[in-house]
DNA sequence: TCAGATTCGATACGGTACGTATTGGATTCA
DNA sequence: TGAATCCAATACGTACCGTATCGAATCTGA
């Protein structure tokens, strides 16, 4: 029977002694201590190798713990690195809140990319080469990584709607995949350079293309009709100053 | 020493009995049977698995070919792999000229997408993901597929300048990288439909915001007096018509 | 015609990591 | 105290790695 990456643990047992009040079970419980070493040498030894080159029995030894204890808990590689990966990502990476979507956005823009220069950008790498092997870990990349930082993005994006910098019929998710596939696709084939400056090119392009809307060649009057649109702020590159 | 995948086989030998003028070398001439039985099974077996998934000792006795036979012409894996794809992928997607970059783009996106879609995205898929370990398998994707479709792609853009679709001082690296990484990172998250709608809604967006050029708030009458510029033809989508 | 060079498929080899099983000791609950 | 569960350590069979060796096949050149 296979496993979700997903749910928890191959037993539902308690943490440590911790007092949430249920009843512990029998039996000595689960070591924090252990799960702690074991995901600090899982995102260490990923720093230095990728995804193909980890092993298991390198995490062990690396964590002074026993490989069958590692077994026990992840049924394979990739449950083990999602964990470990999303234990360490939560609260990263929030939207601000600028009263400009192209500030917004340029500016949570570059701190992903910061992190994405950074050694743990290797891991990003690793859970999205190793998820093209296994769709358990592509589905953890998503739910856990992926949704989270994508839902407060839509809000940033109603907020700008609301404002009236962009249309309402926008669809937001191919305005965020055009804007952060471009920086998925240079980090993943590394074809060229992942600048501050590329990000700003890229919401600059995709953001005042997102503004224009659908345009409608006969209807375009009626529509607009009565609603004063702030138009989009877009800061002028130093080149053309 | 470690050898590039981009360097010819280990050996300069002929294939076959190619009368290429040069003189044959003494000894018996390298099977182009056995390569191309090996390419074949290389991507036949590809399709199936993942590139973690491939082993050689698969590939060789698929193909009915000795294991040292495969490591006599290929140094590993990725080098294999990267040589089987390009000679498959050879002479594909390129673009059309139809007088409009909204269609010759649209168009070639879509050939695209037909192949990412089919058995052989798993290839592709397999390399990007196998890039993530080996540099050289990501600089061979990039040399072998993607540099020669870009030429192609610089072409289809400097001819909608020339048109006056798009703006002189356009970068076309950030244009390609948003209309490409749209594509490329869907395929990769799978976290959407990769549709012909997408395609259309990603290359709208792009294309229109890439049309409005660098916005100078001063300047921008000087600049664009005496040039008329033909406006950007993108086509109204069905719902809003 | 034959010697030399090189490839071929087949097979054996030591090495590494896999994932499982077992063992003996530690920790906790009833 | 006994049952249950965890721990680290270790042994095990399997799979694939990349290399080496073998005899047969195929070509060049003398």
């Amino acid at each position: 029977m296979k496993q979700s990456l997903l749910a928890a643990p191959k037993a539902a047992r308690s943490l440590g002694n911790g007092a949430n009040g249920s009843k512990r079970l029998p039996g000595r419980p689960r070591s924090e201590q252990a799960r702690i070493a074991i995901f600090r040498s899982t995102l260490k030894l990923l720093q230095r190798s990728s995804f193909a080159g980890l092993t298991i029995e390198a995490v062990a030894a690396d964590a002074n713990v026993g490989k069958a204890t590692v077994y026990r808990w992840w049924p394979n590689k990739g449950a083990l690195v999602v964990d470990a990966f999303a234990s360490s990502s939560e609260k990263q990476l929030h939207f601000p809140n600028t009263g400009s979507v192209y500030r917004d956005i340029t500016l949570q823009m570059s701190q992903f990319l910061s992190i994405l220069r950074s050694q743990r950008g290797r891991i990003v790498a690793a859970l999205l080469a190793g998820g093209q092997s296994d769709p358990e870990v592509l589905a953890a990349f998503r739910d856990r990584f992926l949704w989270p930082r994508r839902e407060e993005a839509y809000k940033t994006l109603r907020r700008a709607i609301q404002r009236g910098e962009l249309p309402k019929n926008l669809d937001l998710n191919v305005t965020l995949d055009t804007l952060y596939g471009a920086i998925y696709m240079r980090f993943l084939i590394r074809h060229g350079e992942l600048t501050d400056t590329y990000v700003r090119d890229v919401c600059r392009t995709v953001l005042s293309g997102a503004a224009q809307g659908i345009k409608r060649s006969r209807h375009a009057l009626q529509k607009t009709r009565g609603k004063t649109r702030k138009p989009l702020a877009v800061p002028i590159p130093e080149a053309a100053q």
